[in-house]
RNA sequence: GGGCGUUUAGCUCAGUUGGAAGAGUGCUUGGUUUGCAACCAAGAUGUCGUGGGUUCAAAUCCCACAACGUCCA
């Protein structure tokens, strides 16, 4: 069974039909009982450019949008929603995505699963969204934007529980009077188009709102979920109905806005004062200026209403779609050469793209984002890397951060950030630095890479070109330009080459996909009830009495050593590893038999107590747990919160917990920050954690309900990660710090007595590690640094603060003492050589040296050099040392008749086996070695014979 | 989270099947000319990222770690 039709009262009362498109073939709902498209097809055209659908709107830029967006909430409050506060861009709830990409993603998976009740029911909201899919498009097709907002009301049935609130009936009702009513738009402009939704694991009917032939607005009704023996056919899978009914629905808000002013193209309704300061930057007007006749609006218009209804794919060939433009625009009796084309619409793309990835820009940096090299920051990097780009092919002549200045003051105005202007800035200009610094490094690639290729060569190969791009960051047109400047002057990118590359980066991205999953610690589930957690009620218990519930034998693969059976009870006070903080240890003892915990796990609901022995159920057990551990994994953990709070005030509201692990040695805690750290930025926030231990009392431990928690607390609660249930443990340190967390911590942060930072390493870029002490380990740990500078300075026999001094004095001494050595040696070998001693003879014109040395090769290396380096002087040289199971070395003097008369590399294979080795070289220099060092004189003695001497 | 790249003189970088550590630039000194400069000659500067391994022999091959960079999800 598919969907059945979608046949509303709304749609007859206000004289629609149902047709089906013969284009798509998708039914759909008509006030024009002629049409026979569904509007949004490769045959409907936008209606709006030039005239507009929606009338008393004649701001542009941000008045537009805020005006636009208070009608539709307007409209929706006045229909008994609740207004609700957008969220952030960045989606710090969820782990599965890094950006709000959807309304709807705000009470993803929480809400929609039913495990957390929405803020509000019904609710209206406009949130901003960043999708960066379609960034190639941005610019060029007229429409394609990566930021934008996401306008909604959203509703959540339960119709077992009898809460009902409204469903296609008055949903559909209450869009097509916004619409008409509230927006003026002619009803025989608008079609709804029934188009099933699907993705994630739910679906449900749907409603395609078309107007003017661009979609404004989707209607999901969102009330099925996949189930292999759902009743429900849909593109391929199975559903079945679900207990919650959700509406949600997507209004474009910069879309309502474009068709309420009707410019040539998206860019120029919302970002008007951006596009035309940035043309007047690029001198926009002197390349248009060449072609007076040109009607630049007609043109752009034009454009897009091709834009509309061809659907552009991205890496589709650049100059095939530019001559299916000029055909197109030809048959519409617009005059343009291919040269005027390309003029005039590939800088204006840019300037297009330019506003709406700032925008992007500065609401992810406003959120507190990073740039970095991975994750969600890699995001933020990447748009500042094709700004930076874009304005640099335009040739503007001002920073990424002046551009920034400029389009927060005019498209953002006052609107709350987490992130400060100045901070954001310093971030921007950050990025400027380092992607200079790229272009700068890519001129030295791009001759070391092109080496082999020859200068009047046409292609770089493909395989030099996708190494530029991914080791080095050089996209392939920014590689032929470099390439172009030096010296490879026909150099080109072949075409389809891009789109080669991005199949090639989504082939690796599907390999990279499969996820590998944990394998149980036990078999089956557990059907005996949850465990009490006694810790929470308690953090200092260190005994209890409880049953076990079950016990069973371990099979997963990580396990720690001895540790056989898991055992579950009633109640714990043991603390299953979690939230970064190891699991207890203890003991487990009944009045005839004792076990060790060796550690402690969480397996759904249940607490399982990882024993070197299996102990029977319904035992009735003493548990005791290792104190010192527990108090030492507290201080450590309570530490973390503390220290993470105080970087915060310290560096900036962009700090933000990318990780932590706590262990009884030491804690770690991974922090976002743009920049290394220094050790002054760890002393001052080492010295604020301190400064708390003493100020704050007490910690405060709530238990909120999810939604009260956003509320009340925003997301910086979720530091640790997404939480999963309804109900929120959070601790709060006075106005320190504030987190959710399930772990263990002190009531009296001064229990914890000291904290010290000891180093900072980094992660990955944009993420720092921080290492941290406290409590006994703080002491542990000073001991041991007493004790290394201790034998130090007992070595070298000075107090500590000469240590450093003192070891840079003996380094410096041994420097000039081996490089003295050098000398000296190759002093002795001129000494023994010189004067026609006994280890030196002549044979017709030729010196020969045979004799033994001291030292390895390099060393005898050294004395070669002096002995056949002359050219005046012909020279074979044998050297010999018993050094390390015998070396032998030999050379002559090049290009002289002693390199005609012997070659290096036969005398020495002839006399290797003396002393049982072997070697090689050239023939003017051989060298190689043995194990019988005893074997040496009688190698010597054989070259002596092999060259005519004889003692 | 995954992939890839880089690490050699103060700086920018070469370094071929493993076999004598290099160039350009900068530095020092001398010469020539002296307005900066330019030119000529000589010279100094190296833990070849760190730690292991293979080998007679490792900057080079293998492994681990670190730092830096980059692409993608």
């Amino acid at each position: 069974m598919s969907l059945p039709p979608i046949d509303l009262a709304v749609f007859h009362e206000n004289g629609f039909i149902r047709k089906q498109c013969r284009i798509t073939e998708l039914w759909f709902w008509t006030a024009d009982h002629d049409r026979t498209t569904c509007g949004d097809t490769t045959e409907d055209e936008y209606t709006f450019i030039g005239a507009p659908l929606i009338q008393g709107y004649p701001m542009r830029g941000k008045e537009l949008k805020d005006a636009m967006r208070e009608t539709f909430l307007t409209f929706f409050e006045q229909r008994e929603h609740t207004r609700v506060a957008p969220y952030p861009v960045l989606a710090r709830w969820r782990d599965d995505i890094h950006l709000t990409i959807a309304s709807i993603a705000d009470f993803q998976p929480h809400v929609t699963s039913g495990e957390v009740e929405p803020p509000a029911n019904p609710l209206t909201i406009s949130q901003p969204c960043i999708r960066l899919t379609d960034v190639d498009a941005v610019g060029r097709s007229g429409r394609h934007l990566t930021t934008f907002e996401m306008m909604a009301h959203h509703v959540f049935n339960r119709p077992e529980d009898g809460k009902m609130f409204y469903w296609m009936e008055e949903c559909v009702r209450f869009c097509h009077e916004l619409m008409t009513e509230a927006l003026g738009i002619d009803p025989l402009e608008i079609t709804y188009v029934e188009n099933p939704w699907c993705g994630g694991g739910n679906a449900g009917a749907a409603v395609e709102v078309i107007v003017g032939g661009l979609e404004l607005a989707t209607l999901v009704f969102m009330n099925l979920e996949e189930h292999p023996e759902g009743e429900i056919e849909l593109k391929g899978d199975r559903y079945r109905e679900m207990p919650l009914q959700i509406i949600d629905t997507g209004y474009g808000l910069e879309r309502f806005c474009w068709a309420a002013a009707g410019t040539p193209t998206i860019y120029e309704s919302i970002y008007p004062e951006s596009t035309t300061w940035l043309k007047d930057l690029a001198s926009f007007s002197t390349i248009t200026s060449q072609w007076p006749s040109l009607d630049l609006d007609a043109l752009l218009g034009e454009m897009s209403r091709l834009n509309g209804i061809m659907n552009i794919e991205p890496g589709v060939d650049a100059e095939e779609l530019q001559n299916t433009f000029l055909r197109r625009l030809d048959e519409r009796g617009i005059k343009v050469t291919a040269e005027q084309f390309s003029a005039v619409t590939e800088p204006l793309a840019k300037i297009y793209a330019i506003p709406d990835h700032l925008h992007a820009l500065c609401h992810m940096l406003g959120d507190g984002l990073v740039p970095s090299n991975a994750k969600a920051g890699y995001l933020a990097r990447m748009l500042a890397r094709r700004t930076l780009r874009l304005r640099d092919e335009l040739n503007l002549d001002v920073s990424l951060a002046d551009l920034a200045r400029h389009h927060i003051e005019v498209n953002l105005g006052s609107a709350a950030m987490k992130q400060t202007h100045d901070g954001l800035l310093g971030i921007l200009a950050l990025e400027e630095t380092r992607y200079g610094e790229m272009l700068r490094k890519g001129g030295n690639v791009i001759n070391t890479q092109l080496k082999n290729v020859p200068k009047e060569a046409t292609s770089i190969p493909d395989e030099t070109l996708f190494n530029m791009n991914d080791s080095h960051g050089l996209a392939p047109d920014m590689a032929v330009n470099l390439a172009k400047k030096a010296g490879w002057n026909s150099v080109s990118v072949r075409t389809g080459f891009a789109a080669e590359m991005a199949e090639r980066h989504a082939k690796l991205a599907k390999q990279a996909a499969q996820a590998v999953e944990a394998k149980p610690l036990v078999d089956g589930t557990l059907t005996v009830p949850s465990t009490q957690l006694l810790f929470y009620d308690d953090v200092q218990q260190q005994e209890f009495d409880a049953s076990v519930l079950a016990c069973l034998p371990l099979v997963g693969e990580d396990l720690p050593e001895g540790a056989t059976h898991a055992v579950v009870m009633d109640k714990t006070c043991f603390y299953p590893e979690g939230g970064g903080q190891e699991g207890d240890y203890g003991s487990l003892s009944t009045a005839s038999s004792q076990g060790r915990v060796i550690d402690t796990r969480k397996f759904g609901d249940h607490v399982l107590h990882l024993t070197d022995g299996p102990f029977e159920k319904g035992d009735l057990v003493h548990g005791s747990i290792d104190w010192k551990r527990r108090k030492q994994l507290m201080d450590h953990h309570t530490a973390v919160h503390i220290v993470g709070g105080a970087a915060r005030r310290i560096l900036g509201p962009h700090i933000y917990q990318a990780g932590a692990n706590k262990s009884v040695e030491m804690a770690r805690l991974d922090i976002t920050h743009f920049n290394r750290l220094t050790r002054e930025d760890l002393d001052a926030i080492e010295a604020l954690a301190n400064e708390v231990l003493g100020q704050v009392q007490r910690t405060e431990k709530t238990e909120l309900d999810r939604k009260d928690a956003d509320k009340k607390y925003g997301f910086d609660l979720y530091q640790g990660g997404a939480p999963k249930g309804s109900s929120i443990r959070i601790l709060r340190i006075a106005d320190h710090d504030i987190q959710a967390c399930g772990g263990t911590h002190h009531d009296e942060p001064g229990q914890i007595g000291s904290i010290r930072i000891v180093r900072s390493s980094a992660v990955q870029d944009g993420v720092e590690r921080l290492h941290i002490v406290a409590g006994q380990a703080a002491l542990t740990y000073a001991r041991e640094q007493d004790t290394l500078l201790r034998s130090m300075s007992e070595l070298y026999g000075v107090p500590n603060i000469e240590l450093p001094k003192t070891s840079q004095r003996f380094y410096n001494e041994w420097k000039d003492q081996r490089k003295r050595i050098e000398q000296l040696e190759a002093e002795i070998v001129r000494l023994r050589t010189s004067g026609g001693g006994s280890d030196s003879k002549e044979v017709d014109g030729v010196r020969i040296v045979i004799m033994e040395a001291h030292g390895n090769l390099k060393k005898m290396t050294k004395m070669l050099k002096e002995l056949t380096l002359d050219k005046q002087n012909p020279t074979l040289a044998v050297l010999g040392s018993k050094e390390g199971g015998g070396k032998l070395m030999i050379a002559v003097t090049e290009n002289t008749v002693a390199a005609e008369r012997y070659d290096a590399v036969v005398l020495l294979r002839e006399i290797a086996p003396h002393i049982n080795g072997g070697g090689g070289g050239r023939p003017t220099l051989a060298q190689g070695g043995g194990s019988n060092p005893d074997g040496l004189d009688a190698a010597l003695d054989a070259a002596r014979a092999a060259v005519g001497l004889s003692n």
